[in-house]
DNA sequence: CTTTTAAATAATAATGATTATTGCTTATTT
DNA sequence: AAATAAGCAATAATCATTATTATTTAAAAG
């Protein structure tokens, strides 16, 4: 069976080509993509799905823990086939967003804080990104 | 001349009642407001206030470094005059929004992350506060 | 203390991301 | 193959936030 409905059936997802179609586009490198972006890039193989149907397909796979909502842009959330913990970096500059992983950081080993049950902890750096920071300094 | 007014002329901001209204509110112990929850205590002494006009002080208070908006809740921003670095705990059953101080973070003593200049960091954690987690253990 | 004027406010409309609705279509079950 | 439960497309609705604009007001100057 393929890779994809193998990991859709075990979630007990039912497969539709939509469906199928959303997950390999999250599945590509390129990531942090909006829903809007996913809907700009799925359109390509289905022109007449809606953006309504990426949500629910998205908001379908979050319930799943199959992806992480992330909304390091105030304005519009960003998804994520990374579902272990990690972080995030906003470029001020050039509103790319990169993963941060953190080795030792005393903050995830706990599972409290101040006497509080830790679910998840999302970290959200904002600053000038490496390759901004090499272009200024030419 | 009164604390407020002070402040707000230190940061070249024009005195208005309303301005100074709002400051009030934020300085309050009830942190972390929402605009609307701000609009509906201020227009108990300013009934023609209109939300865009909270919106815009806001806007300015944040601009001027007065203030710390936070989107812990994807939904909508909130508000907090604590302007140095901290973090935030939202609880998933009371929704109540905490702050977090994390003593030795080790993200925050450095400038840099993986290359990338950092100007400002968001800790966002979620899971059930210490008083749910009591109220679920009687 | 009045006049001036540049900025702030109120009222309202617009925007834009996300969610809800509904009738049609498709995937699984019988 | 038929039945049925779920998914989808199209579209409308929602809701926080922002933009617009005419009116009002705060600060500065006379």
């Amino acid at each position: 069976m393929e890779k994809r409905v193998e990991i859709l059936k075990k979630h007990n997802i039912r497969i539709t080509p939509q469906r199928l179609g959303v997950y390999e586009i999250l599945l590509d490198k390129n990531k942090h993509l909006t829903a809007e972006a996913i809907y700009r890039k799925i359109r390509v193989s289905f022109p007449t799905i809606s953006l309504a149907t990426v949500y629910s397909i998205l908001e379908l796979y979050y319930k799943k823990h199959l992806l992480n909502e992330i909304r390091i842009d105030f304005d519009k959330s960003c998804f994520d086939i990374r579902t272990d913990t990690h972080h995030h970096f906003l470029c001020k500059q050039c509103a790319e967003i990169y993963d941060i992983d953190l080795h030792p950081c005393s903050a995830l080993n706990n599972k409290e804080v101040d006497g509080h049950l830790i679910h998840e902890l999302q970290g959200y750096f904002y600053g000038i990104c490496s390759k901004c920071k090499d272009k200024s300094n030419l």
